[in-house]
DNA sequence: GCCAATCGATTACGCCTGTAAACCTGTCGC
DNA sequence: GCGACAGGTTTACAGGCGTAATCGATTGGC
């Protein structure tokens, strides 16, 4: 039941999550893709790439293959596993733990078109069977 | 329509976060009094909520009231709108804002259980009428 | 072979957060 | 009336985060 590489050790910011989308889209990635991927988007520079590069890199969550001179990065963690992680994390701290309170929060607060209902609909059939 | 006093204007903290469930248990409270319903919990020690009361009141989540020569503080914010909050962020940064798809991510993840699936369900059905 | 461009690494720095000690002041007991 | 205490305010300080400049090494062009 090994569930997939569960090592989400260290928390990956706000800024470090956008580079790790990046590379979740696409991977081995130079840093110089990365800041093409995301420098305009966020208003960043080539030195602040790097540096989140380095952090994550540090925090485990990407690793590096050396290409030459240069380094091409790839994610450590599944994106799966990173999103998983995030969303127990927040239905713990905010819904002691309860998907349905959740699920009855977007509800409540308009958030669910009908689409997502749908959708939500044809999940919960499917997990039936 | 005025869906109820959205004003979550600066972010609240983890830390934050734990005295503002303290006073939405129960409220107003004094400084001791959140003290102890949190500092064992959490080893902190008066000073530490005396602090995190003191940035609530100035990022506006939390008013005081005079009693005598202390305080007694109240949240103006509602807790279904911080979660609401706070869900939405989730949503839109994990997942294109599709809450769909993070249930679909509980889903998968195990995390739901046949308890939550029938909850669910029965929200669901709710909501269709 | 030497210079400029390229890259990663190092250093920087201000703000937020977690956690508290120190300080000031009003008050209640004696 | 005076000292201990309760309670709020100010100050502190280390670590993380956002953002970046600078440094040092490598290398491709000429």
């Amino acid at each position: 039941m090994a569930k997939r590489e569960d090592k989400i050790g260290e928390r990956i910011s706000e800024a470090e999550h956008a580079v790790m989308e990046a590379l979740w889209d696409d991977s081995p990635l130079t840093a110089a893709d990365v800041c093409e991927r995301v420098c305009e988007q966020r208003g960043w520079s080539m030195p602040t790439v790097k540096t989140l590069l380095s952090r994550l890199v540090t925090k485990g969550a990407v690793e590096t293959e050396a290409d030459g001179r240069r380094f091409l990065y790839t994610p450590t963690i599944a994106r799966a596993d990173y999103v998983g992680h995030e969303s127990r994390r927040l239905v713990d701290r905010l819904f002691g733990g309860r998907p349905a309170s959740l699920f009855a929060q977007l509800a409540e607060s308009e958030a669910l078109t009908d689409q997502d209902l749908a959708e939500i609909e044809r999940l919960l059939k499917e997990l039936r069977s």
